[in-house]
DNA sequence: CGAAACAATGAAACCGTTTTCATTGGCGGT
DNA sequence: ACCGCCAATGAAAACGGTTTCATTGTTTCG
């Protein structure tokens, strides 16, 4: 910076301005100075920019898992507008390892970032530690998944209301015994899907048979789905919470000779890319996972630039995507052949 | 750091060194050390440890899509091994637009990152522009997709020998007329799985019965598999670069009323994870996509510290995966050609 | 016409580390 | 007792920007 200011004949503080802020340069000086660096090929050092400034324009994203479909199209989503806005994003996948968040939010008091974005709903640090405490005082957003502690803002769907809206669906298609395969134990998810359909279930006095636990993954889907069908009175609809298991769960009901939807209805959540191509194409529910990533660096923005939020939770709209993975309940298909409004061919 | 010194009783550069450096300090005066930062709740500042070391310990990450399941997974690889090497992750969403790998790459000449690891096969930089040859001095790597550049290293497979592997699959198989299903021109990974093929085919004495060009999408899967189905000489089986267009295009067949693989047999490429649910199950050439991005942070890595490469290109095994997509031929005996609907015409 | 506000620039302090070089005391070898 | 060596520590100079405050002419306005 010292060779352009010399070669533009100014002082090293106007070259600072003129990349920091060019509006407040003669337009002649700007040029000089910009012809200068570009001749010496200069670039500005963001070390020492961030240095300085105390921010570094970056974002840290804390994910359990990048390969999975749903949160690599919410990461799109924070990548762009993280972009849009001039700033840079840094991805940690946590796994399973609930001590890898901690190590990675240590770049928040490194100054490494300037906020971070939750998807895994385990706030780093333990609770009531000083770290946790700093934690909470600095620009954090929970998406998709909540966290324990209050205070923390969270961007979402409403879950209960979703999971309410797949019972009244099922009840619409005439089914009355209905089942659900959730996901893991004190997941907030689990626990909002579990209560919404429950709720909705009984508004519409569906016997709700059982709920079975998986992980969110293909194979729990698949080895939940067996159990259900050793059930006595096996229903003749299944809620999954997540895609994947509800793919598992359509699996096991074929290899068993059942037909989807014809013997069994099925419906997933999330709406991943598959589940359009997926024979039978699914029944679901679709969040806007890239509207959620978008939001939830708009809030991260927000919080890092001191500007207050709009709320300190936003939930945005979810779909009922209709397709072909559930239908008519066996016993009513023969009474009315109510045909359910399908979506159009997909992609 | 200072109040740390001061209240440790040791000099400055002696905290610096219990972070930098402990082995070089007394056990006693480490201790002391540790316990006054701890009571300070004091962080190392990582920008200014980058402005004053030149290195930032971090990584960039360009890729086309985060959001496809094939990078998705390899970018998973490579953020395993930057952690486990102590370094941290930067990913950058170049899709479509061009521009965006240059301003992206800008963070390597701001020092903000140490290596760039390519996965869209597009160098920033105009050729031959000075920010171009800079670039080549630096840290960089290409994988799954080769840059147009000499001089890279890269990390993938060898796709040529991959798509012959398919060739003579389906030679094994019986059949006698096959097609491909290409990726968009221009780009690395279609010529060589198109050479590959081809080659294959013209050893086994396969009529290939035409080359389609798509765009790795499922729609143009089922967009060009429509075309290869108003064919005069309707090919037997059909290779697809990847397993996405393969999916469209089984769709394609099967709304065309052609069963898979009795009527038709299809060979996917990548074998991403929704290749085995898929009804069939997709054949398909598996790359092993996490070990690439292992690999890609380890070759990054190499060139970082200035550890000699190994080689500058690694070529990782890849397999073969035989599913239900692709079976035998239809025999000539019954082969009484099924009459193709094209009531849900495309166009 | 004079005071005050303003636009454009510069000098110098500061951001928080790392690293070179210097200093000190202890130690083994002769 | 001397010399050199080494381990442990410290002083001070970078690293490359930003920002406060001061210093100029130049307007503007009462």
């Amino acid at each position: 910076m010292r060779d352009v200011a010399e070669l533009a004949g100014v002082a090293l503080t106007t070259v600072s301005r003129a990349f920091s802020d060019p509006g407040k340069l003669a337009p002649e000086t700007l040029r000089r100075i910009e012809s200068a660096s570009a001749n010496l090929n200069y670039t500005v050092n963001l070390n020492a920019r961030s240095l300085r400034r105390r921010s570094s324009d970056a974002v840290l994203v804390l994910l359990p898992d990048i390969a999975n479909p749903f949160f690599s199209l919410v990461l799109k989503g924070i990548e762009e507008a993280a972009r849009e806005s001039g700033r840079v994003l840094l991805v940690g996948d946590t796994g399973s390892d609930a001590t890898l968040g901690d190590s990675y939010a240590g770049q928040l008091e490194a100054r490494t970032v300037d906020a971070l974005i939750l998807l895994d709903g385990r706030l780093p640090f333990r609770p009531g530690s000083p770290a946790r405490a700093r934690l909470l005082r600095s620009p954090v957003v929970a998406v998709s998944e909540r966290v324990a502690e209050a205070g923390v803002p969270y961007v979402g769907i409403d879950n209960v209301a979703a999971a309410r809206d797949v019972a009244h669906l099922l009840a619409d298609l005439g089914h009355r015994r209905v089942a659900h395969i959730g996901g893991p134990a004190g997941n907030s998810l689990t626990q909002e899907r579990e209560i919404g359909f429950s709720a909705g279930a009984c508004e519409r006095a569906l016997w709700l048979g059982g709920m079975v636990t998986g992980d969110f993954s293909i194979r729990s889907g698949r080895d939940t789905a067996a159990v259900i069908l050793s059930w006595p009175d096996r229903p003749t609809a299944v809620f999954a919470a997540n895609d994947e298991m509800a793919f598992g769960a359509i699996h096991a009901f074929k290899a068993a000779g059942l037909r989807v939807p014809e013997d069994m209805s099925v419906v997933g959540f999330d709406d991943i890319a598959f589940s359009e191509i997926h024979d039978p194409a699914l029944t679901t529910v679709r969040q806007p996972r890239r509207a959620m990533g978008r939001t939830a660096m708009a809030v991260a923005a927000a919080q890092i630039e001191g500007t207050p939020l709009p709320a300190s939770t936003v939930i945005l709209a979810h779909e009922l995507v209709l397709r072909a993975s559930a239908g008519q309940a066996p016993s009513a298909a023969n009474a009315k052949r109510k045909r359910v409004a399908f979506e159009r061919a997909p992609f």
